[in-house]
DNA sequence: ATAGCCTACTAAAACGTTTTGGTAAATCTT
DNA sequence: AAGATTTACCAAAACGTTTTAGTAGGCTAT
């Protein structure tokens, strides 16, 4: 039963009649440190079984070497395969970075002070936010402390914070194109919930690429989910389905268009139907027995989780001004559609 | 831009002519205090924006208030809806708790040092594992290191740590025996990886019922999945399906349930299948429309996951040895099935 | 030979708490 | 009114590091 006291830095000093000084100095690799002593105390802390206590060491240097990634836990929205996704790229990378992830929910009406707490207990040195809306109150709250931050998605400031996106206006503008390049002249939207940006912008993506299109608004009927789970694929497609002018579905997750090929399959009636899909590759969905069938954006968001967390510690570390990235998308399109509308220049990063 | 220093228990001390001392102890409520000076010392701390310094109290005090969940990330296993929504319990009582929790992950191979580091890092007061294995590893190193943890599940050391379990002999024991009181004869088990404690006393369970039926384990097809997730349901069941005899078939999980259904439409060939599945209440896999398809044990993963950490706060706030919850299960019998041989005695909770 | 400069070390302060071992004054006993 | 007890406070040590501001002693250049 380890009960014993942790062998300290004192104890090596002892052992080795060296002082304290010298033997933190060894340890940290400082150059005032002679080359014999410093394997002697590299040998002795190896064998002593020394670790230096982290919270000592957090307490002087002010760095705690931890993240907070704080979920608002409103029953629905902590289990969303998406944030699991991204949450295992953030892992590794924190891992790689010597990092540690503290994941904390709250209700959402006690978010803003749970960052507080964080900001002023010395508990973590950054934060990662994800689906963020328009004018974010975290963001406000993290900007306005000047803690490091990274979000992932972006609101109208992205300017002033560092973040990580994929480019969601273009990809579904090149995907509403290619439908209407293709005669479909009906398209429903199965969309996320819009009070966040990824979503928003994806709309306005769409709406964009039927008026360059020749089409209108009025072409479009969008149908959103409030959450990425559950029956809302069945049932949002067999919406789409009672309009039967509609030919082409476009989808904001994959797990929607999966569950509305269900809904597809059981409506029967044999219509031509384009189906687009945003695919975030999460790892444990199988699109292969769609191949051929969809057309897609695929971006990994386990990436995307990889790259938070590498500007976050970038932020801790080097100090200066958080960064955006955007991340890229691959464009797949279905042998059955006529892909040559892409060759056109992308609209940009208009949003 | 909050630059400035945090406000410290020095601040407090000087601005209201009384020693560290005694705002110390004022704010931790001891006894020694006077009302009035409570009183002063609360409000100037309100106002002042006073927030103890994590850190420096965890160097004294020698707890953290920080529990560990290490994920072995082995690019498939961390994807776990199940994973989320024993988390999300976990989480939920953790803040209640008043606890933070530190997620990591590692490669399998170097899972265990990372519990040594933080075992001998003082980052962390206790240990949540979960998926355990016979004789598993990390049960072993904790123990051995005689820090608080729980397991989510449990092994043949039982006796000797926390865990909270739901009794997955006796469930399965029990589903098992309805369809051979029913009449089946030929059953199909869709089992998880049998490595993992869980899956291996189910199958147990599942043996034995077959064998108190009067009936051989050769009348039992098992197919396992090393994962809950993909296309496995859907794979495992057309494998059952290949077996005209069989007429029931048993799922582990509700995903494989779910997916299986689809394989069953899909075969379309419409003999008498009995279907009975362990539901883990994933938040957002909607049984509905399956009602009165299927037989249920029901246990909810986030309940399980509250009992994990209550457990463990307990454990690290208390002391004492670690204690073992056994977790009910609801039972739901289609109606087409004759529940009367459930009126028997449970078998107990032999593994 | 001596001033200056490296090299290799160190004592002490600091980080912000909690805890130990007090004490002085007020109150209670008798 | 003197001793005992209680109340309300405090100085200093401790937790285990890092960092600051040094200092001896050997070497180099003149």
């Amino acid at each position: 039963m380890g009960e014993g006291r942790n062998v300290t830095i004192k104890d090596l000093a002892a052992e080795l009649g060296l002082s304290i000084t010298t033997i933190s100095r060894a340890l940290n690799g400082y150059s005032d440190v002679g080359e014999k002593t410093r394997k002697r105390v590299a040998e002795a802390a190896q064998h002593m079984g020394y670790r230096p206590n982290r919270n000592a060491q957090r307490l002087v240097t002010r760095r705690t070497h931890n993240i907070a990634w704080v979920q608002s836990d409103n029953d629905r929205k902590f289990v969303d395969p998406h944030f699991v996704e991204v949450m295992a790229g953030v892992l590794r990378g924190a891992r790689a970075g010597n990092y540690d992830v503290v994941l904390t929910s709250d209700t959402p009406e006690r978010e803003l002070a749970v960052y507080d707490r964080y900001v002023n207990d010395n508990s973590v040195d950054g934060f990662i936010l994800d689906l963020p809306r328009e004018g974010d109150q975290r963001i406000s709250y993290l900007l306005d402390v000047g803690r490091p931050f990274v979000v992932h998605g972006r609101d109208a400031r992205e300017a002033e914070y560092g973040w990580v996106d994929i480019d969601n206006y273009a990809n579904f503008y090149n995907l509403t194109r290619l439908m209407v390049a293709n005669g479909h002249r009906h398209i429903a939207f199965v969309n996320g919930d819009e009070h966040f940006t990824y979503a928003l912008y994806r709309r306005r993506g769409v709406i964009d690429a039927l008026i360059d299109g020749g089409l209108s608004p009025a072409n479009l009927k969008v149908l959103n989910s409030l959450h990425p789970m559950g029956e809302a694929g069945f049932k949002l497609t067999s919406l789409a389905l009672a309009d039967p002018r509609v030919t082409a579905i476009l989808y904001s997750s994959t797990m929607m268009a999966v569950e509305g090929h269900a809904a597809i399959v059981r409506a029967g009636g044999r219509r031509h139907l384009a189906i687009a899909t945003m695919d975030d590759e999460l790892h444990y969905i199988d699109l292969s027995p769609f191949a051929g069938q969809f057309s897609f954006v695929r971006s990994s968001l386990r990436d995307a989780g990889g790259a938070l967390i590498s500007e976050l510690i970038r932020q801790c570390e080097e100090g200066g001004p958080g960064k955006g990235h955007l991340l890229p998308s691959r464009f797949h399109v279905v042998a059955g559609m006529d892909a040559s509308v892409l060759g056109e220049p992308l609209p940009g990063n208009r949003r």
